[in-house]
DNA sequence: CTGTTAGCGCATTCAT
DNA sequence: ATGAATGCGCTAACAG
């Protein structure tokens, strides 16, 4: 082991000169074998190891303009919900070689821009973003800066450039046409104050045909909220046989605080949550709710995000996923 | 708005040009605004609007050896007991100037080293890991490299380079004591299979003083685990009165299952969880855990790692952040 | 197959 | 307070 010292990394310069050979061959030897021999390779892999090289990849991203960086943006890391896209997303760009960089806007505007510059800066391959990009300045920004961009959770006509997701108007829909179903009258709402959230919610009212009692909680949302959402919403009205929840957390809150106060699930008050959180079907009852592939949002982004990269042209820039009710036993 | 065509971002030769200064001068205006005239910094800035530049992080970051990137690792995102710590060490990051590259292990050494080696290329000025890491080959690698290194949710005499957590053992110890205490006679264990689970079996087990029926359940652990776990260790033992955790999840599941047996907790079947996740305190009953201060790690690594950079010595290297015990309904 | 030349965009010397 | 030159470590283009 000829070990270097800690204070001067190893460069593509000294791993060429153990080798014997010149530095571009050396660079071609690592990064694309196919054009060396096979003898030049193994002196420059012995180089390699001889010297602990490791390729400075800002160095390589600065001449190749592909920097093998992806910038991923999330409101912030605890929503749950995003938890399997960004777990997804970064397992499938490491399998491409990408790594991810992480921003979070805390649902903040102004944030959210800010953490947009610096990750162009970066001069990132990708940007992958959960939800729509609001302001304007900053969608400009980012179509101009020629980056390809995934925006997912949502759906549009108009996406920066492409865009992974589903329409929450529509889950709404269908989360009330199923209340219609059921019969039940008397309804109530616990959501989350974010901009999904919201548009569920709309959604869901519509279908429903009028205003509906509802406790908004400040995102993200938590057992604890739903437990508090609960006791407002009863004492708005205290006969309420049906709350459709802004998030699975919501529902499970809102389960333990009907139960707490005696109520039977669903008998007396039917639960629904949304997004199929990995406890819900475990918990007693088991909550009924919206299933969402957040993972193949994260893997679908990276792969657009690959695709592109490779110069492939993107047949299908809109992906809609959709989702699926699941009934359980919280209704 | 003199926009710039989307394909030739504005680089700073551009805005040195626009305000009719040279290139070094516009450098300055932007990152050491205390050494130009203020109606030089206006000129630039002008500059800058008009032609949307945005600076190019990785060519900086080549020249001056500051990234400005620090590498976060954790075996996988989902594991929830690291998602406050990757949030505080993002937030606090961001607050300095930094932002973070994710890499996750998987819980494979394997690929615990490469993530480390694409990390080490991509110049971070710092590296986080969750727990210590474990093969000598990288450890070397890491202190070799001379990048600040704080490993997190552990302790050791000899880090790589700086600690921020707390000993599993000792937290095994206080809970066995607390069982002891209890007088609880007929123990079970439901744990994860990943190391530092282990580790506080291990002081538990140490502190009761024999071997205790246990349920091992793969990593990341879940309130499904958790059900599955008890079916197991009441298998093995009906008579069981306590059950010791290593996760709050865990204890969840624990707990449905014991209520859908119709096991009345704490009474019959008494459940201890560790984490304190943020539901814990909310369920029916609420969950008797140990808090470990997630977030607080973060924001340690990420003070430890910026200090580091800003040139400042490192009092202390070595963190002990400790623990405590939260009695709780389910004990 | 291999090597030479010329930058990528910026910040750190030095100079003025 | 400002500027000119130089090179960070690497790869794309062209040569041989």
């Amino acid at each position: 082991m000829n070990a270097v010292s800690p204070f001067k990394p190893a460069t593509l310069h000294d791993v060429a000169r153990a080798a014997g050979v010149s530095l571009i061959t050396a660079s071609r030897a690592l990064g694309n074998p196919g054009v060396v021999s096979a003898k030049t390779i193994e002196k420059v892999q012995a180089a390699v190891e001889s010297t602990g090289y490791i390729p400075n990849l800002l160095a390589g991203g600065l001449k190749s303009k592909r920097s093998l960086m992806v910038g991923g943006i999330v409101p912030a890391l605890s929503v749950s919900q995003f938890l399997p896209t960004v777990q997804a997303l970064t397992t499938e760009l490491a399998a491409a070689g990408y790594q991810l960089i992480l921003g979070q806007t805390a649902y903040d505007a102004e944030r959210e821009e800010s953490v947009l510059n610096t990750m162009i800066g970066r001069q990132p391959d990708g940007i992958v973003i959960t939800g729509l990009v609001q302001a304007q300045r900053a969608r400009d920004r980012l179509r101009r800066s020629g980056i390809p961009v995934v925006e997912t959770w949502d759906l549009s006509d108009r996406p920066i450039d492409m865009v992974v997701g589903f329409s929450h108007l529509k889950v709404g829909s269908a989360v009330g046409g199923y209340f219609l179903g059921k019969g039940w009258q008397r309804i109530g709402i616990a959501s989350g104050d974010d901009h999904r959230a919201r548009m569920r919610r709309d959604g869901f009212q519509t279908t429903i045909g009028r205003e509906l009692p509802t406790a908004f909680v400040p995102a993200p949302s938590s057992l604890e909220l739903g437990r508090r959402a609960l006791g407002e919403l009863l004492a708005k009205d205290p006969r309420l046989e049906a709350i459709c929840c802004s998030s699975d957390q919501l529902a499970h809150g809102v389960i333990v605080e009907a139960l707490a106060r005696g109520l039977r699930v669903p008998q007396d008050l039917a639960i629904c949550g949304f997004g199929n959180a990995d406890f819900g079907a475990y918990t007693v009852p088991s909550i009924s709710t919206v299933h969402v592939d957040g993972a193949e949002i994260g893997r679908l982004a990276a792969r657009l995000i690959v695709d592109r990269c490779r110069g492939e042209t993107i047949a299908n820039p809109i992906v809609d996923l959709g989702f699926r009710m699941i009934e359980r036993q919280s209704t």
